[in-house]
DNA sequence: AAATGAAGTTAATCTAGATTAACTTTTATT
DNA sequence: AATAAAAGTTAATCTAGATTAACTTCATTT
């Protein structure tokens, strides 16, 4: 179990005493997923809030169709959930998948609500940590409406260059909302004109 | 000034007692736009967090071509700001304008870090807000990717019935990412096939 | 009441990106 | 090493929605 870093991401924000720890860690779970494994499956409530401390997961939504839309990829340092299914503790709209073994620290419902009445605190933490989620989410949104698909492709190898290496093509193609071959067009097209 | 909007929002997530009612409004500023003010000025750093007591605004952004994406509508009962922008007092990807004549009660950055020192409740009210508007964003991006611009407009008319008929069409176009062109033809198709 | 402009409609043409399908390369399994 | 399966590429064809442009309706100003 490697506390590190979480108590490093957390100090970015709030300060804990090392009590505050103590109470913190008896009240998570260490858990370690394989590649492959589901830790939030769509239809399912989500049971909860967890921190990566090594591996990726996927967050996606098989529409009707049977098609797949990744809507966030996670690494370490970052957080995975389906945060409405979890909120409300109703059936969850996304599945959450483990792209590589993975370690996380997991906060269940009833032990966040524990933890936000013994430090409260933690309520200042998370409420920065999603005002941030939704901040990228809202420019989100803005890219995939005035943007093309070569510019974002162009931005997500900017933004997440750690991500591009681990993840399969066909996957970031789903994260861009474009398909796969028009993928592959546009890296063809990114590597002629320079 | 109507006091009576926020405290029934407030109640919905935190309890206040009427000592903590008064110190709250003696931090907010009342204010009155006109129809067309802005709020927020893309490029200006956003200085307050709005409630909107009556009227709508628009937040939205000019691309680089000069082309307007409208992100959200707000009305009253909800909130408008640039998040983005007032969390790190840095200059705004977005312009809140003025719809109608609004009524609003602004929370602003000096103001708010100070209630949350004096009312530490309240970070739990805005945790719950900011993950509300979270997971709306979350579910836009997936119906973006995942439906037609027709069935897009039909969700927003049956989710948002009140902005539909305060609101010209060209905006909600915008909105829905489309031109107004391509709105009118959805339209007229839904009402032949009806 | 006329005039100007903003908002909305219709239709023709165009394009970014989807679909289909055949093919190649990489990775995993025996 | 051989085989199968998964991932990625290329090219031809198709379509949702954009663009352009002419027109209509509605609202505002004089």
């Amino acid at each position: 179990m490697n506390k590190k870093p979480l108590l490093d991401y957390i100090h970015n924000y709030i300060n804990l005493t090392v009590e505050e720890e103590t109470i913190l860690f008896s009240k998570l779970i260490y858990r370690n997923y394989l590649k492959d494994q589901y830790i939030v499956q769509q239809g399912d409530v989500c049971k909860s809030i967890n921190f990566i401390v090594s591996g990726s997961t996927k967050t996606f939504y098989v529409d009707t169709e049977g098609q797949e839309h990744i809507v966030v990829f996670s690494i370490e340092d970052w957080w995975t959930s389906d945060l409405g299914s979890f909120m409300t503790q109703k059936p969850a709209d996304f599945n959450v998948q483990c792209l590589e073994n993975t370690q996380l620290f997991q906060f269940t419902f009833n032990n966040l609500e524990e933890l936000y009445i013994e430090i409260p605190k933690l309520e200042r933490l998370f409420r920065k940590i999603v005002e941030r989620a939704f901040v990228a989410s809202q420019k989100r949104i803005v890219r995939n409406f005035s943007l093309t698909a070569k510019e974002r492709y162009q931005i997500f190898r900017n933004t997440y260059p750690k991500i591009e290496q681990r993840v399969p093509q066909y996957m970031i193609a789903s994260y861009l909302g474009i398909t796969k071959e028009f993928l592959s067009k546009i890296k063809s097209q990114l590597i002629q004109n320079q």
